[in-house]
RNA sequence: CGGGCCGUAGUAUAGUGGCAGUACACAUGCUUUGGGAGCAUGUAGUCUGGGUUCGAUUCCCAGCGGCCCGACCA
């Protein structure tokens, strides 16, 4: 949906925040993409919700193709289940009493409450397998929160829980969601930057993989082989580890990076204790095997955000831009304002999103640092002079050269390079 | 959770044991419109609680909050 400026809800602030030194989270609120409420928690104002929603969109078309079924659990989990697998005492959790008695927690992951759900709908190997996902708010009660979106006490988060017959059939599927995530790491424009890496799997498992987004502001750092599109997390390198991926000491480099995603087989770790079993053929009573598979859209909006980014702004991918084109509206003029008025409509009606900087009363230096700070795709300007050039100028966010086009060619060039 | 730094207007900052200042933003008016414009007028502030003091925004203590380093990160 297109909208004019004059109407957004938010302004674009002069001076950075002066408690964020984060670069995602400084440029996310001076460009009023977000707002933050305490230390790792924020709020999303429109822009920010436009391009959050993009991307989970991506993520839920790539989870809805892996037949992955959609599911909003509860955020409030009560310590049952959590107890049975030992993990009701952590200090990851926030708690809190309720005033008829009792204790519950905000959920920080959905195992051991999707485990218990699926008791109800499990009892056969004709039901499995299945695959349920979610896009929910987590929780987790970090004892330092740090750098901005990267990582946060309250988060958005995708998390995928498989369920399989077999040890054969979670490989399987666990496969097919790897490749689904590197689609999606690719569709938000992250795809050059992330690698496949192997890591601790946590008491679930030996190794499991993760998926890294080179990065100096990164927590972790990772051993890459480049040309291999693979590699392997500090914590657990080892000899054993690259004689078992087929990686050369000699072909590592040191990175830094950001952990964007990763995916887990769990096995039994959650359906034994919990209960979760099925009826095979011969009529034996045997565990569910399974598998959890999770993405930050946050997590990958700061670091779109920190990527995607110069001294002037953000530079949005046009996949995950809060809008396709930026117009900006120079000089007070009538012919300028009813020109620009018409080309609005022009890109609306052509299914273009756009923001219109339709303020009369803003300098058009202000304008021109407003866009470049929004990081929208493309910027077309329109003023006397560029209407005596014949029509619009136009230009990429990521580009210095403008290009003079009439109306008509300024929608066909956006349309095309959105394939729309 | 250990260590360090820091809380002054919506934002960014200065300053002081005795009337708290500047810039941006905001409001009104006029001017202005190709890289954060100009003039005038106006609105708005010392995190909370205790202590010392004639007097505390300033000094002391505690709390709350923020940032950084480390530890942690299923």
């Amino acid at each position: 949906m297109s909208m004019r400026q004059t109407h957004l809800l938010t302004k674009t602030r002069k001076d950075a925040p002066a408690d964020e030194v984060a670069k995602n989270a400084a440029l996310l609120i001076k460009a009023g993409f977000i707002h933050k409420e305490a230390a790792g928690i924020y709020s999303y104002l429109p822009l920010g919700e436009r391009v959050l929603t993009k991307i989970s969109n991506i993520i839920r078309n790539e989870m809805n193709a892996l037949g992955g079924q959609e599911v909003f659990l509860s955020a409030f989990q009560p310590a049952e289940a959590w107890q049975k697998t030992n993990r009701w005492d952590l200090p990851v959790w926030f708690k809190t009493k309720l005033v008829s008695g009792g204790e519950l927690g905000l959920g920080w992951t959905h195992e051991e409450a999707i485990t218990a759900i699926m008791k109800n709908h499990i009892a056969s190997y004709k039901d499995l397998p299945k695959a349920v996902y979610q896009i929910q708010t987590k929780f987790r009660n970090e004892e330092r929160a740090k750098s901005g979106l990267l990582r946060g006490r309250e988060f958005m988060m995708k998390d995928l829980y498989s369920f399989h017959a077999d040890t054969a059939d979670l490989e399987a599927f666990h496969e097919r969601c790897r490749d689904a995530y590197l689609s999606i790491f690719r569709q938000i424009g992250l795809g050059e930057h992330t690698y496949l890496t192997v890591a601790s799997g946590g008491h679930f498992s030996k190794y499991s993989f993760e998926f890294q987004t080179l990065s100096k502001s990164g927590e972790d750092t990772i051993y890459l082989a480049r040309q291999k599109k693979l590699a392997v997390n500090k914590e657990i390198l080892s000899d054993d580890v690259l004689a078992e991926y087929g990686l050369l000491k000699n072909e590592l480099e040191e990175q830094s990076a950001i952990e964007v995603g990763n995916i887990f087989k769990l096995g039994t770790r959650f359906s034994e204790p919990i209960g979760l079993s099925y009826k095979d053929e011969a009529g034996a009573l045997v565990p569910v095997v399974m598998g959890s598979y999770g993405i930050g859209p946050s997590r990958l909006f700061g670091t779109i955000a920190e990527i995607y980014s110069d001294n002037s702004g953000l530079k949005w991918p046009d996949a995950v831009a809060p809008f396709a084109a930026h117009l900006v509206a120079v000089g007070g003029t009538d012919e300028v304002r009813e020109e620009a008025d018409r080309l609005f409509d022009a890109l609306d009606r052509a299914g273009i999103e756009t923001l219109y900087d339709d303020r009369q009363t803003a300098q058009t230096g202000e304008k021109f640092a407003d866009a470049d700070l929004i990081g929208i795709p493309f910027r077309i300007v329109v003023s006397t002079k560029s209407l005596d050039s014949g029509g619009a100028e136009i230009k990429r966010r990521t580009e210095t050269e403008t290009r003079v086009a009439s109306s008509e060619e300024t929608v066909r060039h956006i349309l095309d390079a959105y394939h729309i």
